[in-house]
DNA sequence: AACTATTTATAAGA
DNA sequence: TTCTTATAAATAGTT
């Protein structure tokens, strides 16, 4: 794409390499990103630079996360340590017994993400649903807790905001009566900026009556943004330890 | 790039999504080939499916050995393990990256468990209730194919069984016929126990019209006792250790 | 699985 | 490096 076709070979001049690099990689991070987002798919992307620097993408679920998921399905095995003599035999020991765990526990997690079933009985088909029939329950229902309480929150403020708004109208109210009252009397007072309160956001309030006040919160609940994540996911930090 | 211009949003139509999901993997494992040739680049390119099929890329050096770069790299970018003296400086990072491997799976775990919620944010509850539904139905499926599997067996059996009731049947239709024309004839023969495959659990059958016969399996298919398991689960014998 | 009207990506130039 | 622009590629919607 470009000025010119492209022949699929690696570009001999190194500053026009350079920038290829630096172009087709933001195109390439941006693409990852974009199927991960659209189709709902998990990416990991590596690029390592002629010179040794690494750029990487990971959707939502962080790097390890996605690593782990493809060394559990593509178990290119790597062979087990040797064990060895003197002082690293205990070593090798926990570390064998390490890795046993890892691998126990990575073939739990696989069933209950829904693969690899073939080996499981009916029974423990059924002991398997009914766990994870469980769990989905404790997590909609946390789900929905902290859900309702965004919503509460908001509320909340929304609220809060609103009893300003009406208090500063009631404010703003007061002076032009004060205003109107200085005017009859014919006095040539200059009190107009006597109002040290007054902010530039309640001013609309002056054009709303008394009823669409009450109406405003009603109306505006259906308007909240529940949208409570950034548009770019950004990773978890997870495996930092 | 096409007829609209596309929102960078989730594509709620599943054949969408699907279709989708195929062309920009193809053109992000072509883009991401490209780059690793035209600018001498190390690619590695993971993409799971919604679905959960894996589909990978990797430049010329292959998918493992970028992968360990890619960890080698954030590690000492981590400075995760202090340097050790002598030969045991690799056996220790070996051993705490399992370490940590088990800690990310005992916590993933206890998610997948619905337990452990109150760290997981509203998107993470989100992802997981998804991927566990994802899971439930896959069990599901498998659970109701074995259950249908052991009552097409069970059928199979009653069948041949109900054959070998009738043939039965059939024969001592024909001793009786035999005994009865002896009587007639005024023989005294003692043929009633002369008949050495006579089993006791036929006899119900003597009572039965031809008819009845047809219609026994259908209605017995209903009776088949599908109590395959005991009430009580067990453990699926996860992490002994 | 093909077909296109469009949008995007990007090679080359500044 | 960054911006611009002409053009090649990718792809969304359609058949």
């Amino acid at each position: 794409m470009g000025r010119g076709r492209v022949q699929l070979k690696r570009i001999e001049n190194k500053i026009n390499r350079q920038v290829t690099f630096s172009k087709r990689r933001a195109g390439l991070l941006k693409k990852a990103h974009e199927i991960s987002v659209l189709c709902d798919a998990e990416v990991a992307l590596i690029v390592f630079s002629h010179k040794g620097k690494l750029f990487e993408y990971s959707s939502d679920s962080c790097m390890e996360k996605i690593l782990e998921r493809y060394e559990r399905y593509s178990y290119a095995e790597r062979q087990l340590v040797a064990t060895q003599p003197g002082s690293q035999a205990n070593w090798s020991m926990e570390y064998n017994r390490l890795k046993a765990k890892v691998e126990l526990l990575q073939k739990n997690h696989r069933h209950y993400m829904g693969e690899n079933l073939d080996s499981l009985s009916l029974k423990e088909l059924q002991n398997l649903e009914q766990q994870l029939d469980t769990a989905l329950k404790h997590i909609r229902s946390k789900k929905n807790q902290l859900m309702y309480e965004s919503i509460s929150e908001l509320q909340r403020k929304e609220k809060a905001i609103q009893e300003q708004n009406t208090m500063l109208a009631k404010q703003i109210k007061e002076k032009e009566k004060t205003i109107a009252q200085q005017s009859q009397w014919g006095q040539q007072d200059h009190g107009l900026n006597a109002s040290p309160f007054l902010l530039p956001q309640p001013h609309p309030c002056l054009n709303i009556g008394g009823t669409y006040q009450e109406e405003a919160p009603e109306m505006r609940r259906n308007e909240l943004d529940l949208t409570l994540e950034p548009i770019y996911p950004c990773n978890l930090g997870c495996f930092a330890a």
